[in-house]
This record gives C-alpha cells, structure tokens and sequence, in this order.
DNA sequence: ATGAAAGCGCTAACAA
DNA sequence: TTGTTAGCGCTTTCAT
C-alpha cells in the first residue's frame, strides 16, 4: 500500500497548521506567498494527495460524475457511446471530476440506481444520455435537484430549459448530406429512417426532407422506415429502389441501416441501373461514422463526440460551481466523412 | 437534494443504538434475529444507504475498481473494450463494486494516475487491459502491493504467478478457426497477422500453425505480417494469394485485418480463382467478432467478454476479501461464430 | 496571516 | 446481545 501522506504529516514538515496547508490548497490567496511556496513545495515532496473521502464528509462534494454504460444493443452503434465515455474521462479529469460507470435495463432501474448512487458514493451530478420523450429520469432529477446534463436535447415540448444539454444537430447534418448529393448531381435522393416517434430519427429526415424541397424536389415516397439492422436496411432500400427507379441515392439515419442499403445497392439484382446511369451509382451516406462505416467505405456523418463529452462536462461543472440559473444549452454540428459510397 | 438519511436516524427510529445498525448492516450474525428484522424495516423504509466516504474513513475501503478507457485507436477494434467495460461494471455492480474510469496515454502516464488515484480516490484495485512484454504498470502496482488484476495473461516469462489474471486462449481460437475451414475442404489456408513480439499476435498465430502441421501440412511461406489496418490487410492478403495461388482460405488476428483479406478476395484482380475452384470460393475468418464483421458477414471469434469481465471482478474481490496468496488464472476460450465469409 | 476546535457518518475496540 | 467511546482526514467556524 502507498504510505499514507495526510495534511498532519505537511503540516509538520513544512512548519505550519494543518489549516494552514488546507488553506494553501484551497484558498491559495489568503496565504502569505512564502508560506504558500514552503506548503506547496513540501506537498510536492511527500507527493500528498487531499483524501477525496476526507474531503467530501466535511463539503459534501465527492467530485464524481456518474454514467450509464448502456448493452451494447444492435452493437453497431456501440463505439459511440465509447468514444464519448473516453471524452468525458479526459474532460472530466481535467475539471478535476472523476467518471463513475454504471448500467441499468431501462428507465425504472436506472432512477432505482440513482436512489443507490446518491445514498452511498453521492456522485455530484449524472450524464444522461439517450434522452427520449417524456423522459423519467430527467423529472426525477430534476425533483431531487440532483444537476445533471443530458447529451440529447429534450425531446418534449416545453421542458426546453429545465435543464442543460448538448447534442448534435441531426438536422443539419443530414441537410449536409443531401446538399452533398445534390452537388453530385443526385436528385431522386430516398431516406432510410426510424418509424416516426422516436426524437433523433425524426430530426434526421427532417433534415434530409427540407433540403430536398428546397432544390424543389418533392421528398414523398422517397422515404422508408424500419427498425435499426442491417437486414432492415438492406430490405427496405430495395423496396424503395424498386417502387421508385429514378432513385440513385440514399441518405441514411444510421450506419447499420446505410450498411443494409449498400448491400441493396451493390446487389447483382439491381445491376441494370448501372445501365441506365453508367455514370452514376447508386450512391449511401450513413450517420454516425462508426467503425464499420470506415471498415466498408461507407460515407457518413461523423459527431463531434469530443466537443459534446467536454460541452458535457463544462455545462456540468458550472452547474455544480456557481448558482447558475440556467444555462443555454449546446448544439454541435456533425461533419460529412467522405468515402467511396458517396 | 435527497434528505440525507443517516445510522443515527435509523437508530433512533428503531429504538436501538448506532452500533446495532452498523451491526445488523456488517455483521448480521451477531444481532439478536427480531432486532435484526426490526432494523432492517427501519432502513427499508427510511431508504437508508450506508455513505460510502464515512464508512471509507474508518475501513480504508472504497469499493472502487479502477480502469483505463482507451483512446480507440484503430476503431474497429474499440467495441471490445466497449463490451467488457459493461460486464465489469454489471459484475462489479453485483459484488457491491463501482467502477471508476480514467484515461492515460502511455505506461508512464498510467503509473502517474495511479499515484493520483490512490492518493484520492483510493480505489481497491485495478483491471489492467493490454498487457505486454515487461508491464511497467503490473510491478509498479506489485511494488506498491496494491490489489489488481490483469485481462491479458503477463506475457514476460517467469512473472506468471505473481498476480492473478484472465485472459482469452486465442490459439485456442485461430485453432478452431483452421479445423473449420480443414472441415471445410480447404487445405491452404493462409494467416494475416501482426508482426512478432505481440503476445496476443504471436499466440494467435500459433493456433493456426500448429492447427496446420497437425493436418500434415507446411505453414511456411503461407504467413504475412503487417499493422492492424483495413488497408494494411488487403495489401498482405493480396501479397499472399500472388506468391500463392493454392490459397483459398485466410486465417486473421483481427476483423480489421480480415476486412482487409476480403476486400482483396472478393475483387476483381482474383476473380479468375473463381475458376480455378468455382465450388470453393476464398474463405476468410476475423478475430474479435465486431459489429464491423456482423455488418460485412464476416465469420469470427468472439471472445466471452462478459464472462472474462465477470472473473476479473471475481478474482479481485477474492483477493481484496481475504487474504488469498496466490490464486489460479482463468483461460477461457473464444466461439467461432460462422457467417457467409467462411 | 495563522492556529485551535469541532464535527461530517461511520465502524473497531471495548464496556456493560 | 447491545451501548459507549474514539477517531479516520478534512474544512468551516471562530479566535488569535
């Protein structure tokens, strides 16, 4: 075991009380400067460290953020939540906070894991990601004044400002998208999406529907929705490819189902329209640029999740340090990844 | 904030001293049963949750497992940290562990936050991933007698005993991937792997070769070393099959590279094999079983990353719990799971 | 600018 | 079997 170094031990060596040290430490300008220097230089020394336990029964702040590590579910999107979760640490440390993982199946243990959480490590604030509509876990928080931020806006209606978030402007990246393919001489531009509900899916087509009608292209029947698999994808492209032979590219709400429509579109039994549009194949954006998305050359929208997991962080920690009121909240705009497919 | 419930409330609402309490919580054999029962109720009822820094001051225990999340640096191999960290965090969260996070670069980095984070935090051990050849990480921890445990066997040679570990038999793995594709008809098979001095690289390759020899034939010459990329894989595979037109199958370390492998397989340039063997079509089997190889329907060994992760928190609360010297590593083995590439 | 006292919530040791 | 005492390391009064 590492020797104990405490606040006694500097104290002594260095010549002063121990609220002297703390003081050093905690309101450096209320400390004469060469007393300050001497402290500090003798923290060095014994490589003391303040004890978070100590710390935290006198102030009440245990410098912990807490997180949900979700099941992988489909898998594909996984690396998402993991390039976040590896943002967050970092930004975290550099705030001075620590990340605490935690899992939970579904909303109801997930506050039941608040409830734990709160009693025994009282992390000082929650990220919450996976925001959804009428979401539970946001109201209890928020009934407990426990801060939080969320990494996805609020997706009910009037709740906007009750709490801080960040997210990425699904919207606007999928706008991007389709301005891409539109520059690329692609007009009949189709969207694979989630069923309607679902606050994230929704904001991606509307991104894809408003930009094709400002190029005076009338988005209807251009768009299908299905579950988030591959197979899905891949069904449902051919569907719409088939309904709609003008068809010659494919703006997509995720990388699972843009892998499924690539599939749809490199398929032998669509091999014709190569004939009728040498010059032009079918044509795949995904969203999320995840591994796999690289791994097959599918173009993709990439998300700034450095930027979001530090946005996370700041909103957090100024929750925490002042009185803020409320904070306006973080909309960060994905990038377009360009690769073969598009 | 939740109104913070302490012993002392559930003592006095119980009728009963604090020890009691604490008693009843720790050491429930030595309380009267009705008084036990009755307490219990109190606590249940008050929502009582033993705060995790009091009880840390006066036991020196945190109930914090520490681990590293990396930066994914290829990607594609990210979603096995990914799924690990939830089955430790699960398996923790069972055994009344947290699981605190923290990033480093380097080995050198790493040793620092550990000194930070004993000092702070203090966590009551750590899960070491990546391990390799002369760990400085495993003896600092070993010098400082602090409790950890490794996923990934110590790869220097005699330390094998001095700390506990888990690991994945991926010999074991590359050898069931080889007798498959024997099964399968093929008899020259090929292996993509990273160049020697890796211990996961080289125990890899070693499945295949032995796999190989025991069916009587010569692995020489049928090897290609390269860097974990998509590209790097393809150019190897391609290398391969040109100085070895009897190759029809291609044995990987990784998905990464094994995407690469079936990039060059499937193009154009080797189509002629078709002819050669239409009925045996180049086979091609990744390691780590990625969401990348479900998309692409690449054949793989998934590693039981739930259970792997269930055994380190076993293996560390055993070693935190008593005062066990030494205890047996656990091995376990990789599934083969068949999709269209082989 | 510095020091002394008190107490956060808990449990190990001891007393009853 | 249950209760009392003390103290883990720190910071927030308050006094010097």
């Amino acid at each position: 075991m590492a020797d104990k170094v405490t606040i006694a031990d500097v104290a002594r060596v260095a010549g002063v009380s121990r609220q002297t040290v703390s003081n050093v430490l905690n309101t450096p300008d209320v400390v004469r400067e060469e007393t300050r220097r001497r402290v500090l230089d003798v923290v060095g020394e014994l490589g003391y460290r303040v004890n978070q336990a100590a710390r935290q029964m006198r102030t009440g702040r245990s410098r912990l953020i807490a997180i949900r590590i979700d099941p992988d579910r489909d898998g594909i999107n996984g690396s998402v939540l993991d390039r976040f979760l590896h943002g967050l640490t970092d930004s975290a440390a550099r705030s001075g906070y620590r990340v605490l993982l935690y899992t939970a199946d579904d909303d109801r243990t997930e506050i039941a894991t608040f409830e734990d959480l709160l009693g025994a490590y009282e992390p000082d604030g929650f990220v919450l990601t996976g925001t959804h509509h009428q979401d539970p876990r946001a109201s209890w928080l928020l009934g407990k004044g426990v801060p939080f931020v969320t990494f996805g806006r609020p997706w009910g209606e009037e709740s906007e400002a009750r709490h801080p978030w960040v997210d990425v402007d699904g919207a606007a990246g999928t706008a991007a998208a389709t301005r891409h393919l539109l520059d690329a001489g692609h007009s009949r531009i189709g969207f694979l999406g989630w069923p309607t509900g679902s606050g994230v899916g929704d904001d991606r087509r509307e991104g894809w529907a408003r930009t094709l009608a400002e190029a005076g292209i009338d988005p209807s029947g251009l768009s299908r929705a299905t579950s988030d698999a591959v197979a899905d994808g891949e069904a449902a492209a051919r569907d719409l490819i088939d309904s709609d032979p003008g068809v010659t590219a494919l703006v997509c709400v995720s990388d699972s189902l843009a892998v499924g429509g690539l599939h749809a579109a490199r398929s032998p039994g669509l091999a014709w329209r190569v004939d009728t549009r040498p010059d032009l194949p079918i044509a795949v954006i995904g969203f999320d640029d995840t591994p796999v998305a690289k791994a097959v050359g599918l173009t993709s929208l990439s998300q700034p999740l450095k930027e979001a997991a530090a946005s996370c962080v700041s909103l957090l920690a100024r929750a925490l340090d002042g009185t803020q009121t409320s904070q306006a909240p973080v909309l960060l705009e994905p990038s377009l990844v360009v690769r073969q497919s598009a």
